[in-house]
RNA sequence: GCCACUUUAGCUCCUAACAGGUAGAGCAGUGCCAUGGUAAGGCAAAGGUUGCUGGUUCGAGUCCAGCAAGUGGCACCA
């Protein structure tokens, strides 16, 4: 007999060689139907696997996010024995869960497409039909290299697993698989799945080495969870700041102006200039002085920056003139270092704090470009932070508020906070240990005393120092960069910045580069879909639609009130066209405008006006006035 | 950049064009008529070198090749 304790502390007697699933039948009927793997002894085991010893045991169920990795993970080996068996030449890389769902990653001769899933997941209903059983074996390193000798990916793995690693496969009837588990017992237990998607790959994410194909599909443990998540996915397309900002008229890709180079029409540049209206104000409360510097600059420049050496590949090719190298900047530091330059400054001075509407151009992989979200001309509000080493702490953190209280403003979600670290066995970061030690110590300390919650991500960080990026994720479900403070001590050496201390000497500042709200063009992605294009009042490109009853009795009126509106700095619109009531409202609701207000008699009578949110279907009548000052509070508190 | 797929009117067309036979619709826009209370009034005309360049064919939106852009991913992302 084995003594097996539950999370609850209690503990009870079973035959050694008993398995999750008849503890959970032990305990419940109903437990046994939900129970989908378990944790022995912290180890994720099989719901067949026999249990040798005292352990602890912690049985996990549908409800667990771990059951939902384990169903795709599953999932994804069903569907590598359906591929297996429609192509016999498959090789297979790797295959996890994600998020949401799961991939796996397949090197076939002839190339999978798109239409071909249809073939695969009906192969998989039928192995799921034959009711395969998923069993767990453990092999020796050389059982488990000469079992898969003609997979040359699944051998490279083998080779590079630890001394000590137990090897284990499952296998499910023919097919057989290297796997560390755990599995849900049955191919009969995945019943409601879809293959979604199929990409290329590269083999361990490395693009020097061979693509493979990669199949994305979901999996869920009801027909409800599985067309909830599908109709998720339809309503983020409709989300897709690509189609809204076509929609909206908001922006234009056009290949004629160029590949990655974002045309902001009317109402996107409205949105945007009251963007960058409210950026300034909120740097001049903070301090910030802004500057202005050209998109151009010489090559010596980015040289002395060591942007030459490490970033040149992402720059436009250079131009030369009267002896001179040019580039378009692809970032606005070196310039900022110079305008400190531009005088002798005392330690009394600093903080000094340079903002810039900086525009930049960066040549991104034509793969890359994405709608508004990765483009190769951008502008955003740009600054850098020159301080004393006994500043940095307040600056980086008084940095840090003012983007969280820009994202509060916009009404954005952070997703998490990234600390970028650098990876001391690339070459890619600038070589001096002790400042790079000196600034991860400041960032990680900040960061501690703060309590802010962050995941250390090594190998990310700029190549002069370390950076605090703030991410939030699209409605497609990418993760992007948001906001970024970094902290740099090589700028101010390569540009040899100095301030006179108290002392009478020199001393070096320190470098704070700070991206506020990202750029426009990908704020106004995020913002397109946090708000699925029905910006709030403070930000819609028009905030009124005023609309007449009838086009001879209420004109007047109608220009009246939209005059007033305008002359209270609303942006309001007037809908004169021959057209019926019912046709000009559903024009304002499809545009999304914040407020539609109808006139007629009554409205004209009372020096009223009758409005109807958008979002709602109430109207409401209320006196011009009142109506002016509701709409002023709410532009002012920034309402969502 | 890499792999796969896609590209027809300003927009949407896996709800066009059956298998190669000479391009259709809805919306928007235009004109005329109609015109009073919260999501589409009627009629009419117009709108296209089917992404571009070649090829096969008596004949190409349709088949083939190259290029470009876009989409899904991967790589990249100061």
């Amino acid at each position: 007999m084995i003594k097996i304790t539950f999370p609850d502390g209690t503990s009870k007697e079973y035959e050694r060689g008993i398995s999750i699933e008849q503890i959970a039948g032990d305990i419940s009927s109903s437990l046994k139907k939900q129970s989908v793997a378990g944790y022995v002894n912290g180890d994720l085991y099989d719901l067949n696997r026999p249990i040798e010893e005292d352990a602890s045991v912690e049985i996990i169920t549908r409800k667990d996010q771990k059951a939902f990795e384990v169903l795709n993970h599953s999932a994804a080996h069903l569907m590598a024995q359906a591929v297996k068996r429609l192509y016999p030449d498959a090789k297979f890389g790797v295959g996890p869960a994600i998020r949401e769902g799961f991939y796996y990653d397949i090197d076939t001769k002839e190339p999978i497409r798109e239409e071909d899933l249809l073939k695969i997941e009906n192969m998989m209903r039928r192995i799921v039909k034959e009711q395969q059983s998923m069993e767990r074996k453990e092999l020796s390193r050389e059982e488990a290299l000469a079992f898969f000798n003609d997979d040359p990916y699944k051998t490279e793995l083998i080779t590079d697993l630890p001394e000590d690693e137990i090897i284990t496969v499952y296998s499910q009837n023919e097919f057989t698989d290297l796997c560390r588990g755990g599995h849900i017992g049955n191919t009969k237990n995945i019943k409601f799945f879809k293959l979604l998607s199929i990409a290329g790959a590269y083999w361990r994410g490395d693009s020097s080495r061979n693509q493979l194909q990669r199949i994305y599909g979901t999996a869920w443990f009801t027909q409800e969870d599985l067309e909830k998540h599908l109709e998720i996915l339809a309503e983020r397309k409709e989300r897709d700041h690509r189609k809204l900002g076509k929609e909206l008229r908001i922006f234009e890709l056009s290949n004629d102006a160029g590949q990655g180079l974002a045309l902001w029409l009317p109402n996107g540049y409205t949105v945007r200039k009251i963007l960058e209206d409210y950026v300034y104000k909120l740097e001049k409360k903070a301090g910030y002085l802004h500057v202005s510097t050209p998109v151009l600059g010489t090559k010596r420049l980015y040289e002395i920056s060591g942007h030459w050496d490490h970033y040149r590949e992402n720059m436009f090719p250079v131009m030369e003139r009267d002896g001179e190298t040019f580039v378009l900047r692809p970032m606005s530091c070196p310039h900022h270092m110079i305008v400190y330059k531009s005088d002798l400054r005392s330690y009394r001075d600093l903080p000094i704090r340079y903002a810039e509407i900086v525009t930049q151009h960066r040549y991104e992989a034509s793969g890359a470009l994405s709608g508004l979200e990765r483009v190769r001309a951008m502008t955003l509000t740009d600054a850098h932070l020159f301080v004393r080493k006994d500043q940095i702490k307040k600056e980086v953190l008084d940095a840090y508020n003012l983007i969280l209280q820009a994202i509060d403003d916009l009404g954005l979600e952070i997703e998490y906070v990234e600390l970028a670290l650098r990876d001391k066995a690339k070459g890619k970061f600038h070589d001096n240990d002790e400042l790079w030690d000196l600034a991860e110590k400041l960032m990680k300390e900040l960061l501690d005393e703060e309590g802010i919650e962050y995941t250390a991500m090594t190998g990310e960080a700029a190549f002069y120092g370390p950076k605090i990026d703030i991410q939030v994720r699209t409605a497609m479900g990418h993760v992007i960069t948001m906001s970024t403070v970094q902290l740099d001590f090589l700028l101010p050496e390569r540009f040899d910045l100095t301030y006179i201390g108290q002392d009478g000497e020199k001393h070096r500042p320190v470098v704070i580069h700070r991206g506020l709200i990202s750029t426009w063009e990908r704020l106004m992605s995020i913002l397109l879909e946090q708000y699925k294009g029905a910006f709030p009042t403070w930000l819609a490109p028009t905030q009124i639609r005023v609309i007449p009853v009838s086009l001879d009795n209420h004109d007047k009126y109608a220009k009246k009130i939209n005059d007033l509106f305008i002359d209270y700095d609303l942006r309001s619109e007037l809908d004169m066209r021959e057209e019926k009531l019912g046709y000009k409202i559903r024009a304002a609701q499809t545009e999304k405008i914040p407020y539609q207000i109808v006139v007629g008699d009554d409205e004209v009578n009372n020096e009223t006006v009758t409005y109807r949110k958008y979002g709602e279907k109430e109207q409401v009548t209320v006196p011009t006035k009142e109506f002016i000052h509701m709409i002023q509070e709410e532009i002012i508190n920034k309402s969502k």
